[in-house]
DNA sequence: AAGTCGGGGTC
DNA sequence: GACCCAGACTT
């Protein structure tokens, strides 16, 4: 027996049975593999199962209004997964009639699908005997063949990708991907592998070396950028108002109350009067703190510091596109950015209680 | 090759 | 606190 029936062997009995492996419905494959890029699990679950109610086909999704995907996918992180998924879906429609393509040419190039997602795509829905290199099989592999190299480096995905194609069964080709993940998820874990209860403890270099917490390497991530940032909450009658962020860039196009980054923390207040005065507020505001949290981020930490700013008349600032008044009975239609979600959950509670 | 892009479970 | 997760895309 080799190393992949081994291993096949083993899935079998100890699978974990997840909402996407009911069946290998190309469209639910895509979904799925996309929600879990980076992220665990047990987080997908839930907005998987959402998804799956509200968008139940690839047709469904395509005609779905961009805002909605968003608010769907409202607390996963990582937005542009949404909007490249979304607009992936509309390719599929327009140029493939719907048919999501099974050869790796054409669906590498599908918005948002990577050498990961076309490969997990292609092996699981379409059996087909393409490896799909994820954090898991750099970490198992790393490990069976004690490879030195770093892990967040495209030469060792190359390396890696080579090796599971020498390894991988014509048949079950999916399962044989996904069952390396499980396995890295199980019992060859980042921390403390079960070695004693692995399947491929024959067949693994590091163990055989006792070098298993040793692999794999990777070079760790400089530490996030600290910004303080200060955002007013302005109130008029029973609305507040509320910005859009920019299209591009982080958090792209949700919802947030009026914000600024600032270099002192003491100018919160001046600079939050000057935003608002852009916006068209001609009154003083007098803002004062209410809420201060971090938020942290991959790449940077917002400290930020809320100020309720006093009333103001609502004709002084109109609506637009990116600056709206809205009553918080209307904002569970909305997504909001990171730590304002926070601060709108509170202030939605305050005016149902 | 390096930087951007989220949020949360786990140790 | 420090990781690290079924990565893709831009520069």
């Amino acid at each position: 027996m080799n190393l992949a029936e081994t291993l096949l062997n083993w899935y079998d009995e100890n699978h974990r049975e997840l909402p996407w492996r009911q069946d290998q419905e190309p469209y639910k494959i895509w979904v799925s593999e996309v929600m879990l890029q980076q992220t665990r699990v047990e987080a997908v679950k839930p907005y998987y199962e959402r998804w799956m109610k509200r968008f139940p086909t690839l047709h469904d999704l395509a005609q779905a209004s961009a805002e909605e995907v968003l608010q769907y996918w409202q607390g996963l992180g990582y937005y542009s997964r949404a909007r490249n998924l979304h607009q992936g879906v509309r390719e599929v429609a327009e140029r493939y009639g719907g048919q999501i393509p099974n050869d790796r040419e054409k669906i590498i190039t599908l918005s948002g699908v990577g050498e990961y997602t076309a490969g997990a795509i292609l092996s699981i829905a379409y059996n087909k005997p393409e490896p799909a290199v994820d954090g898991n099989v750099l970490r198992v592999f790393s490990r069976l063949y004690c490879l030195e190299n770093d892990i967040t480096k495209p030469a060792a995905r190359k390396q890696v990708t080579e090796l599971v194609s020498g390894v991988m069964p014509d048949d079950r080709p999916g399962d044989f991907n996904q069952a390396v993940m499980d396995l890295g998820s199980a019992i060859c874990t980042p921390k403390n592998p079960s070695c004693t209860q692995c399947p491929l403890d024959q067949y693994c270099l590091a163990y055989k070396q006792g070098r298993q917490r040793e692999l794999p390497i990777r070079k760790r991530s400089a530490p996030p950028r600290v910004i303080q940032v200060a955002a007013a909450i302005v109130q008029a009658e029973s609305r507040y108002l509320l910005c859009k962020r920019p299209a591009k860039g982080l958090l792209a196009n949700m919802w947030e109350f009026p914000s600024i980054e600032i270099e002192n923390k003491n100018d919160g207040p001046m600079e939050l009067e000057g935003l608002l005065c852009r916006l068209g507020q001609q009154a003083f505001v007098e803002p004062v703190p209410v809420l201060e949290l971090t938020h942290t981020f991959s790449h940077r930490q917002w400290q930020i510091v809320f100020y309720s700013c006093k009333q103001v008349r609502r004709q002084e600032i109109a609506d637009s596109n990116h600056v709206k008044w809205l009553s918080p009975e209307t904002w569970s239609s909305l997504s909001f950015a990171g730590p304002h979600r926070k601060m709108a959950a509170e202030l939605e509670a305050q005016w149902h209680g």
